[in-house]
DNA sequence: AATAATAACAGGAATTATTACTATTATATT
DNA sequence: AATATAATAGTAATAATTCCTGTTATTATT
């Protein structure tokens, strides 16, 4: 069973009050800002282990792989090839994509994701 | 201007004809068998070179980064969480999927993937 | 066909992200 | 308070990819 730690807690905390998708090192540097001892090492432990128990997702699309966040509702992201920000695509519904695979393959889908890359507003002057 | 190598044909061939996703070590000892002295270096070149010029596709959902397949049609992959084994989906067609982000965020879309993960049929018994 | 310019190569070193290891510390239970 | 062990810090190890350097091979030009 899990104990409580403080490490665990401020890991959560940054995660959860940034708009951001963070790597792994830069939670890290941010909780050493409060725990300036907390070993990299506790950091990926414990953000595997909230996502284990669905704190917090790992994006997984578009190279993004490696980059965390604490909002668990279901979106896509966007990529911006040029400054490398990632921001939310709250807007796209992909009605009953899952159920629609798992007929087509036979397989049990546990999980999708979708991503865009592309150049941002701002990027494209 | 780009030269022409036996590397570069061997290391194409072999995309080619297989109807796996192979990561760039598979590739590589792949052509080891006609090129037994090929180095690991010229691989990673070669797949980014053909990548650039449409040859190659490297997937980049749902964990599966580093896999590369020589089918350059658009269609999406499954991953079995448990044999590993990667799949096209060739089915579902999502209509208009980027032009409907790019009216919805601003962004000018270069690209966008989609990938589910699951069980397989085998892998369910 | 020989020459020159340089793209591409082999082999190895370097880098980066992540995981594993081990002795110590902190938390929850009795 | 004593005990069991989850979690930690710090470091070493691993894996994937890129970078570097001297050599080789391809193409264009003579």
């Amino acid at each position: 069973m899990h104990r409580h730690s403080r490490q665990r807690k401020v890991i959560l905390d940054v995660l959860k009050r940034t708009k951001a998708h963070p790597s792994a090192d830069w939670v890290y540097r941010e909780v050493k800002k409060e725990i300036p001892n907390i070993s990299l090492g506790t950091v990926y432990r414990n953000l595997k282990l909230l996502q284990s128990i669905g704190e917090v997702t790992e994006i997984s699309c578009e190279g993004n792989e490696g980059r965390f966040e604490g909002n668990s509702h279901l979106h896509y992201h966007i990529t911006c090839q040029k400054c490398g920000q990632i921001k939310d695509v709250d807007d796209i519904i992909l009605y009953d994509i899952e159920g629609k695979v798992a007929r087509a393959t036979g397989f049990k889908i546990t999980n999708h994701c979708v991503g865009f890359a592309g150049i941002c507003p701002a990027c494209l002057e």
